[in-house]
Order: structure tokens, then C-alpha cells, then sequence
DNA sequence: AAATCATGCTACATTATTTGTAGCAGCATT
DNA sequence: AATGCTGCTACAAATAATGTAGCATGATTT
């Protein structure tokens, strides 16, 4: 899979729009939950693949290249961790967490912010 | 693909947590993308792929079934449109627009992340 | 020095997902 | 009854993810 660079044509957008960059590569599996996983400090390879629920190497090993071409990650010594611009996105990304716990019991009672409509029983 | 229910087993977590849900859902191709181009206004299903840059049907409807069933768009007579939860999401989502522009400007240039710095509209 | 261990990571076959094209069925207008 | 919309499905080909095994390197222990 190439790397979502800005600027050149990602999947899904010919467009080179760095918000269709962006939405490309947090569109692939585990890049967002490989950030989300490194707020907790940095991670060695192996102790990464746990965090993430082990995640298979090669895959993991996938997503490391293109966060760090994308500069959103750094290794150092201590191992990976988010750099300046991975935490800035994760930053912006964070109040999800609060967010999907309310849609979620919401979804789960079956009520609804106003307006929304109500799913059938064989949809669920 | 099954769909990514909060408090069920999802594509990488079976944790069941709210968020692991969430980030599968905006971990599949478009799903944000869909997402993103329903805030200009409804669209029929035409118009949104088009909006889409050609998005297969095959996708869109099966993201659009995704979405619909959690309750994050919704069929009215102008076409598919966000729902309440939908124009939450994307509105916690907006930021990343700008903050793309930034990154994608200085990824380019070779710099670093500017914390305090305000960026001019002819940047955005 | 040899054996053991932990590390980052690759190989590769299987399975799942996405893409792209063609076109159907329903409805409205001409 | 022909045309032109609509939402959508079928299906084969291409691409991506998964899961397991294990290699190569370096540090530690025996």
C-alpha cells in the first residue's frame, strides 16, 4: 500500500488534498488505534503488538513505516512514540473517546439526540 | 463486514469497547469520507458518489448501510444526510481539515510543528 | 565461549475487503 | 412505449489484512 503522502494521489481522491491524505491513512486498519495506544508512553515493537491486542507483526510493522514517513511517529530508545504532529492529531482525535461512550449507550437504550430516527428492530 | 456495534467484538478489538468500535468504523475505506462530503448538504445516492469521487456503489452502499444501522446518517426525501450523532462526529472530526493543511505544508518545507502559530487564510 | 533470551522484523499462505464495470427494476416524464 | 432518472445488486479481479512460523541481531547468563 503506498504512503498517503499530501499532495500526491491517495486511495480513494486524485485530489491531493492533505485533508483526503489524511483521511486515507486513517482509513487503514490500526492507525488510528496505534496512536491512540501510544498516549500511554512509548512502546517497544513487541510491546506495541500488545497494546494493540496483537496486532500481526506485519501489519503493525506496515503502519510504523507509514507514520513515520508521515513524521506522526518517532522511534527512539525508549521506542515508539508519537512525535510533535502525532500528538497535536491525537490531540484532536481524543475527545472520541468521550463521545463514543455516550453514542454508544444511546445506541445501546435505543433513545436518540433529537431529530434522529429510530432503527428497526431488524437492523440491530 | 459485519458492522462495528459498540459493546460487541470488532475488527481488531474484542473488547467491546465504545471507542475500538468507533475506530473500526472510521477505519474502513470512506466511511469518514462519506461522512465529510454530507456536510455541504443531503445528497442522493448519485450525487454522493460523485461527491465521492466515484466511489464504487458496491462501497457506498454497503458504508451507507453501515451508517445508517449506527444511526449516523439517515434517509430523508432530499437523499442521505447526517443524522444528529453524524453532525456530532463529524463536527468533533472538523479540526482536522486545518491542521492537515498545516502538517502537509510543513512536511513539504522540512519543518517542525509551529504550537503557537495561527495560520493566515491564505493558508487554510 | 556457548546457550539463552528478547528484540525488531520478514516470509508466506489464507482469508477478507475493495474496485470497477455492467446492468436490473422501479418510477416519472415525454 | 420510449427515454431518462433513481437506488442499488452481481460478480470477477485486484488489493489489503491476518495469523503463524521463524530469522537475524544484540545483550545477558551459565
Amino acid at each position: 500500500m503506498t504512503i498517503p503522502l499530501p499532495g500526491t494521489q491517495v486511495r480513494g481522491s486524485k485530489t491531493g488534498k492533505p485533508i483526503m491524505a489524511l483521511l486515507d491513512l486513517i482509513g487503514r486498519t490500526w492507525a488510528l488505534g496505534i496512536l491512540w495506544n501510544l498516549q500511554q508512553g512509548p512502546a517497544t515493537f513487541r510491546e506495541l503488538q500488545q497494546r494493540c491486542e496483537q496486532i500481526s507483526p506485519t501489519l503493525l510493522n506496515n503502519r510504523l513505516k507509514e507514520l513515520k514517513t508521515l513524521q506522526l511517529i518517532e522511534m527512539q530508545s525508549a521506542g515508539y512514540q508519537l512525535s510533535a504532529y502525532g500528538s497535536e492529531l491525537i490531540t484532536i482525535i481524543l475527545p472520541l473517546g468521550g463521545w463514543s461512550q455516550k453514542w454508544a449507550k444511546e445506541l445501546k437504550q435505543g433513545s436518540q439526540p433529537m431529530h434522529a430516527k429510530q432503527l428497526k428492530e431488524s437492523e440491530l
